[in-house]
DNA sequence: GTGAAAGCGCTAACAT
DNA sequence: ATGTTAGCGCTTTCAC
């Protein structure tokens, strides 16, 4: 394998300038650039990443956290921050805490000795063990907001009234809410939300595990209430609930209407298609990942909060309350 | 940040010494390795991967390129190989090509210059490029192979005749196979299966896109043929014919039978539950990266090709042609 | 603009 | 079992 003494000698010029020839083309006489690229490309040159690594500091590695990768949701946030990252030429690596708050702040640390920076989507980890690790290394919060370290948010309270107005304007005036994870920060924003919207009770359900399964208990207790249409934590919830609630012989919309959030492709795949709340998931990958680029970010600003804004999708599974007659 | 030289100091012992103190305990004496591992722990020495890197030639970094992490079926293999990484002390670098075969070859290569192995999973990239890339680095195929090269595969064929099996026992006659994509070896592979059963009528429905929307064309010919259970070459496809038949008014499966292969999530979470062939995909991730791992491959071995068990889950979109009376 | 030289922090012969 | 020594391949002052 070539190194760069072998190109620099083939170029007739000093290692010094064989590397500024790569890196920092512009510091170059276009003579010795054009030699030493030339140089390069006939030996097959490429660069050893450890020994940059170690003579840099820098890596070109981002580290990205995420509690399922087989989660669409988070995969889709892995999208994101894979795109940006390819266009900054760095790699991605990604670690996948199947879940488990606990294992959250190792993994955190592990990678932080193997990348320049960490993409965190962790709905559960400990508010002080994530400065913690903030002060590790850089590090950019995906779907939470802690004072002090950068963050990308959806504004799902904005979400949640949309979806409110929606349901009003079909005569719905009474729904239910079936929450996520108590702790979530996703979680404590939809329900600010919740009493935006005039006209419109709304019934509690309390919180459920955001998974199709939780959904089945949810959508039972829906049906006891007397609610006219349901809104989810998210998608795989209310999907939860289509399943359930037409198993159960109720019909959708005309039975039940059903709302969820996030967009995850699924909600278009279901019968019938469902209304959702879509956030950007892919956008908020690479926004993360751009938040790291330490180029793009004096380190004496404050760290940016940015909060994306979010779209009420309407399909299938909402409907005027009363058909026209 | 501490040095292994600031932990030696402490120590009092050479670098050296420090050094297999840490990485190899059993070859210094026990006193000294308390030492060490007293005063790493008291400095809060924490290696530079870097250069142990550099040092070492060893990364102990696995890549992993994927079409799509989006979707559920590279997803789960992607938490295999996270998995096994993470038991061996590896870190994962996943690199996503967006279905673009074209990029694959590029991003395999860009991948191989930070990691010590490759796991890739390219049903479309020519043979002669994954030639190449191998000839380059450690690689192993997931769900593809290729002679010479270390592969983990799934016996479909094997999932296509206890498909084929189980229809004729419910008195199907008459079946319809929706194909995926025609240079796909796991395609061929299941065609394979496909003539091992005598009795049954295959009616072959030509390459679809593996995907939902694959599905629906694929229904539409399906009906036509006057078959009475279409088989797919995997659950989104699956899916997508679910979807199409019920929105035709077909009843599933008084009015045909849908079968899937993968198992995917989804597959449980539509009504009627499908049908389908459970491939075990994060066991093939974790295989692969240990077929990566080259303490367990000795050099001059031919390489591994592993060939996974399949099997049939029995679900609701398949049921008897004539339920008894 | 260019080159010489000094490391980055660690591992692995080699010698003891 | 331990220490000495030499790099691994690159980047980056510093002087010219």
């Amino acid at each position: 394998m070539a190194t760069l003494r072998d190109v620099a000698q083939a170029a007739g010029v000093s290692p010094a300038t064989a590397s500024r020839a790569l890196s920092a083309p512009d510091s170059v006489s276009s003579g010795r650039r054009f030699k030493v690229l030339e140089a390069a490309q006939r030996l097959g040159y490429q660069p050893n990443r450890s020994a940059q690594a170690l003579a840099s500091g820098r890596n070109r590695h981002l580290g990205l956290v995420l509690p399922d990768l087989a989660n669409p949701y988070f995969a889709t946030i892995a999208k994101g921050v894979q795109l940006e990252a390819r266009e900054s030429s760095n790699a991605v690596l990604v670690a996948d805490t199947d879940e488990d708050p606990r294992r959250e702040h190792d993994v955190v640390r592990e990678l932080q000795t193997r990348v320049d920076g960490v993409v965190l989507c962790s709905p559960r980890m400990p508010e002080e063990q994530i400065l913690e690790c903030a002060a590790r290394g850089p590090l950019v919060l995906v779907n939470r907001e802690i004072e002090g370290i950068p963050s990308v948010t959806f504004d799902v309270a904005s979400g949640m009234r949309q979806t409110l107005l929606h349901l009003r304007a079909l005569d719905h005036r009474t729904i239910a809410y079936v929450g996520g994870p108590e702790t979530s920060w996703s979680d404590r924003h939809r329900r600010r939300g919740l009493d935006s919207v005039a006209g419109i009770t709304v019934i509690d359900l309390g919180p459920h595990r955001p998974v199709h399964a939780g959904g089945f208990a949810a959508a039972d207790l829906a049906l006891e209430t007397g609610a006219t249409a349901v809104v989810c934590f998210n998608d795989l919830v209310a999907l939860g609930v289509v399943s359930r609630l037409q198993s159960r012989g109720v019909a959708i919309p005309s039975g039940m209407n059903v709302v969820g959030f996030d967009n995850i492709p699924g909600s278009t795949y279901v019968t019938p298609a469902l209304t959702t709340v879509a956030v950007p998931l892919q956008r908020a990958g690479r926004e993360a990942a751009m938040l790291l680029d330490p180029s793009l970010s004096p380190a004496d600003a404050a760290p940016a909060q940015l909060r994306l804004d979010v779209e009420l999708i309407i399909r299938e599974s909402t409907a005027p309350l009363t058909p026209a007659p």
